[in-house]
DNA sequence: ACACGAATTGGAACGTGTTTCTATCACGCG
DNA sequence: CGCGTGATAGAAACACGTTCCAATTCGTGT
């Protein structure tokens, strides 16, 4: 069996295994984070339990992610790299800016929304971050600031057109954003309340 | 020593027992809490050591706050009635809206990054506290609503004076400066820029 | 084919938040 | 004064994130 395993390698075996089998082994750990941050929020990720469904060794899984908040805010920008792809590759509707930005904003948090046990997980690792991480918060801020400008433009956007100004007002926004999601999270308020705060933020930012 | 306080307990200790022990109790808890936090941060507040440097059992400490992120919660909550008390007593220095806005929040920026390890340890807990600890967080969300709205008008307020447009544009303040104190926290943005990205933020929301 | 270093495994072990249990203590009441 | 009830002390036990280790397997250069 191990000569057999070490043919295949010599042979097609080289193609697939060395990194590639490292990127299957991620893809598995981030696989089974989401199924089950998806079935019971932020306390069901265990690491145990990520390790075992993943069919990785716990010390493999730290080897990958070095915390559990690290393995959560990683599945949370590969989620907001991907939103951000699928929204600026396309023209955003209405007629202003404000219009544009909240029709996004609804968007990402609809999406959000269909999925509370998910974005719980998501959302507390994201808040619970420290410095150790700020690469990945970083790049979620990123993808943040990046759906909203594009939002405010209304299509695909030249980055030199994006003004310092610009970009603030982005982040800006996207605190409130994120704020809203927090208190929808934490069940402080509830879908339409987050609805209707983000509507008053990003109508008073934005009044052209 | 001993047969002293019993003493002293017969005599005049039976007024201040009762709840009255019971209060002396939560406050050498809280007082135990800021001590670790200001010393060490949300992981040097362990309940372990809360519970030892306060004089209580751990199962009374558990009693008293059923978790350390309720303690910790209840720790900020007790701040910001104490600043929305001091704050909202007085006069807002500033000729606008804007300007006494962002003098109290700068105000408040100040007073929280002089104890880093403090606020570090209370922030945490905000943010990851759930809906168990919805009192808590209300309670902090009222006082921040409070000390923005009293710095919009100026001065003392009358309740029933404060619109519900305003309340609403307290809320998006409030919320972007909790957004920026957490990215200080993290060690995301320095302090310089945790005051300018406010300055553009209240610049934006409040231009009268 | 072989040897060596890196990656992976399986599992024990540790730290800290949380729960639980029993004995003790304090205080109001007959 | 003794009693009963609830609060507290003291300590063990459990859960989960994290660390560590020895053995094994994998990938690679020779």
């Amino acid at each position: 069996m191990t000569t057999a395993n070490q043919l295949s390698e010599s042979t097609a075996g080289t193609a697939d295994n060395g990194s590639s089998a490292q990127r299957d082994r991620r893809k598995r750990i981030l696989d089974a984070t989401y199924a089950l941050a998806k079935e019971g929020g932020f306390d069901a990720v265990q690491m145990r339990a990520v390790a075992e469904k993943a069919e990785v060794a716990l010390g493999t899984l730290y080897r990958y992610f070095p915390s559990k908040i690290h393995l959560l805010v990683s599945a949370l920008d590969q989620q907001f790299v991907e939103a951000a792809q699928r929204l600026n590759a396309r023209e955003i509707p209405g007629d202003t800016s404000a219009d544009r930005v909240l029709y996004v904003l609804k968007r990402l948090t609809r999406g959000m929304q269909g999925d509370p046990k998910l974005t719980e997980a998501l959302t507390r690792a994201f808040m619970f971050a420290d410095s150790s991480v700020s690469e990945g918060i970083h790049s979620v801020g990123m993808s943040m600031t990046a759906i909203v400008t594009h939002a405010m433009h209304g299509g695909p956007v030249d980055e030199s057109t994006i003004t310092d100004e610009q970009i603030a007002i982005a982040r800006v926004i996207g605190d409130v954003w994120l704020s809203a999601l927090v208190g929808w999270v934490t069940g402080r308020s509830k879908a339409e309340e987050t609805a209707a705060h983000m509507d008053t933020a990003v109508h008073l930012i934005l009044r052209d």
